[in-house]
RNA sequence: CGCGGGGUAGAGCAGCUUGGUAGCUCGUCGGGCUCAUAACCCGGAGGCCGUCGGUUCAAAUCCGGCCCCCGCAA
């Protein structure tokens, strides 16, 4: 049975752990970050990864550095890995600890590699209009998602948020995790091609705010690759206004950026520089996520009202 | 004790400052108008006003505890 030491952190890798346990490897560890505090009063919150292991009875471990760090060294090669299995961990892996597994540690990331290296790939793809995107496995070496390629799987953009797609891929990573691993003999790597690649920066809250000054489209892309999170925003009346669920509505208008130019029953429209949007789907200052029309029932919007 | 907003009909909200028969938009049900309708008109059902306690002749409203939701911050 082969040995694996699991590290990750986020939602988008608990299906990958859980798949490795159901396929029969031996998960001797889960790695994955500190508790921090987390929320509104600061509690401390277990990782996704952590929640998973524990309900799984899984051992974890959690260095605050994992760099320079005898003890994790120690802690790791006790359990003797046949693989790593890193998904979304967080954390650089020296190459010192990447020497520890005895086949490989092997990697799953989210985007046909070379395009989009590093925490943030799925939102970025949206965001860029990407048509497909999709899910790596690869052989990790100390630069950030440089690794030799071992499987790739494609998977069509659609029009889905960034929380939608995180959900497939994550679903689609964890089988190809196991894929890869049931294979690993037979796969020959593939070196990425450096000239081709891109960076997918970790995205922060004001990246989400909207410029109603942009064309419809990019919009429509930015909101949906913003949904759930960080949300991209814009404000209304000094609140601050989410907007999770739209679509281009295509007509020429002379308003300004950012003016509301009709209400409907379930929806209203948006003037943007090109075109307009129609939202669907939002969420003021205060108030949950709701529907447009529900939000409409109890704040009386008005054409002319003017978002910034 | 991080800062702040909020919990009122199935949904979203108003009412609370200045206690006194609970209201609006939508949905739902019935009727009407119409060639027709998601449109329009008329009518009805549906609430222990988050929860526990206090003040009062009287509490959605004032006071205190608790639970839950959300924005900011992290």
């Amino acid at each position: 049975m082969k040995k694996i030491v699991f590290m990750g952190t986020p939602d988008i890798a608990v299906p990958s752990l859980k798949a490795l346990v159901e396929n029969g490897f031996d998960v001797a560890l889960v790695i994955t970050q500190p508790d921090k505090p987390k929320g509104r009063g600061q509690n401390m919150a277990f990782s996704p990864v952590k929640e998973c292991a524990l309900s799984l009875g899984l051992k974890c471990y959690q260095p605050e550095k994992i760099k320079n760090n005898s003890e994790a060294m120690e802690v790791i090669k006790s359990c003797e890995p046949d693989f790593f299995a890193v998904v979304a961990y967080g954390k650089i892996l020296p190459q010192e600890i990447l020497d520890i597994p005895k086949k490989a540690p092997i990697n799953v990331h989210f985007s046909l590699l070379p395009k989009y290296r590093g925490p943030a790939p799925v939102n970025w793809a949206i965001l860029n209009g990407e048509e497909e995107t999709g899910v790596n496995t690869m052989l990790m070496d100390a630069g950030m998602d440089t690794g030799d390629i071992l499987l790739t799987k494609k998977t069509p953009v659609l029009y889905k948020n960034a929380g939608e797609l995180a959900d497939e891929l994550a679903i689609s990573g964890a089988e190809l995790l196991i894929e890869t691993i049931n294979n690993f003999d037979n796969i020959t790597p593939q070196k990425q091609d450096d000239a081709k690649a891109t960076k997918a920066p970790m995205m922060n809250k004001e990246m989400g705010l909207i410029n109603w000054n942009n064309d419809a489209c990019y919009i429509e892309r930015m909101v949906r690759a913003f949904t759930p999170w960080p949300a991209s925003y814009t404000n209304l009346d000094d609140k601050k206004v989410k907007i999770f669920k739209t679509k281009v509505y295509e007509c020429s208008h002379n308003q300004k950026a950012g003016t509301v130019i009709d209400v409907k029953k379930d929806s209203f429209i948006v003037a943007c520089k090109t075109n307009a949007l129609e939202i669907f789907e939002l969420q003021i200052e205060g108030k949950k996520r709701m529907d447009t029309k529900s939000f409409l029932a109890g704040f009386k919007l008005q054409t002319g009202a003017l978002f910034s």
